[in-house]
DNA sequence: CCTAAGTCGCAATAGTATAACAATTCAAGC
DNA sequence: GCTTGAATTGTTATACTATTGCGACTTAGG
C-alpha cells in the first residue's frame, strides 16, 4: 500500500479516496473480489454507488499494474508485487482455489514469460499473456483429506 | 466434425440438432462466438431463441472437450482438435489477434502443460489451466507495417 | 409398457460491464 | 490570484453475459 502510494507520487498518478479504498479492500481479502462486491463496500464508506465507481477505480489499478483482473472469475486481485510490475498490462499468473477461492500469484513470472515468448517466437506480438489455474490449494486438499471417512 | 460425430457415437452422448449446429457455428467462424451471437444464428435456423438453448449447447461441447472457452473474451471457440482432448475440460492454450479477432490454439499443450506441472509440484491439485496470450498476429502486424506512411 | 435420465421450451432474473454527458476538482502557468 | 485544460467524479441509462427453475417431452433400457 505505501509502495504503491509512493509510485503513484513518482509517476505523477492521483491516488484518490475511491482509488486508495478499493485498493485497500483488495488487499485486505486475499481472494478475488468482483467489481460489484467491491462496489457494496465503498458504498458502505460513502465512496459512491453507481457501477462506474468501481469500475473505473479498478480500470485504474489494474491499468497501472497495481491490480490484475482474473478473467476465469470475472473479478480483481491486488497484484504482490506492484514495484516488478512496472508496466502497465504486464503479464501475471494466478492458482485459484475453487475450495476456499484464495488467489495466489505464485508460479507468476517465468511461466507467464516463457508462454509469451513462445507465442512471440511463432511471430505474434505478444501485449498480454493470461495465465490461469484452477484447482485445490495444498491447504484445502489436506483438509479435504483428512475429512473422508472420519 | 465428422470426428466429434463418431467421438459421440462412442461416448454414447447425443449429438442433437442444436449441438451440432452450435459446433458447425464455431467451426465455421475461425474466431471466438459469443453466446448472443451464437444464439442468432440458432434462433434464424429456428432452432431456439432464449440464452439456455445456446449456454446448454456450449455447455455440452466444453464439457466434452469438442469446444472450449475463451475467458478473456467471454466467448467460445471450436477445439482443434477434439481426439487429442479427449479428457473433458483439459487445458488448451490461445493466441488471440485484437485486430481480427481470429483465435489461435496453437502453441497450446506444451505450455499449458508446464504450467500445469509447475503448479502441480507446488501442491496445487490443477483441474484445468486457462493460457491467452492477446497482441497481433502476424498478418495483421505485417499489414500494419504496410499501412504506415503509405 | 414404463420409467428414469437426459433434453428442450419458456419465463424470469442475476451478474458483469460500458456509454454518454454534465459537473467538479486539480495542478500548473500566467 | 486567476485562467485554463486535463483528469476525475456523479448520475442515468443501457448493453452484454449467464443462470435458475420448472413443466413437457423424448429416448434408451429394463
Amino acid at each position: 500500500m505505501d509502495q504503491v502510494a509512493e509510485t503513484c507520487a513518482a509517476r505523477g498518478l492521483r491516488l484518490t479516496p475511491v482509488r486508495r479504498r478499493a485498493l485497500e479492500v483488495l488487499l485486505e481479502s486475499h481472494r478475488a473480489v468482483g467489481a460489484y462486491d467491491l462496489l457494496k463496500r465503498l458504498d458502505a464508506d460513502g465512496l459512491g454507488s453507481q457501477p462506474p465507481v468501481a469500475y473505473r477505480a479498478l480500470d485504474f489499478l489494474v491499468s497501472n499494474g497495481f491490480a490484475h483482473k482474473v478473467e476465469s472469475l470475472n473479478a480483481f486481485v491486488a497484484c504482490a508485487d506492484p514495484v516488478a510490475h512496472a508496466d502497465p498490462d504486464q503479464s501475471a499468473a494466478f492458482l485459484i482455489c475453487r475450495d476456499c477461492g484464495t488467489v495466489g500469484e505464485s508460479i507468476a513470472a517465468s511461466h507467464a514469460k516463457s508462454v509469451a515468448d513462445a507465442a512471440s517466437s511463432t511471430g505474434f506480438a505478444v501485449e498480454t499473456a493470461v495465465v490461469e489455474v484452477e484447482g485445490t490449494c495444498q491447504n484445502c486438499y489436506n483438509a479435504k483429506a483428512g475429512q473422508e471417512t472420519p
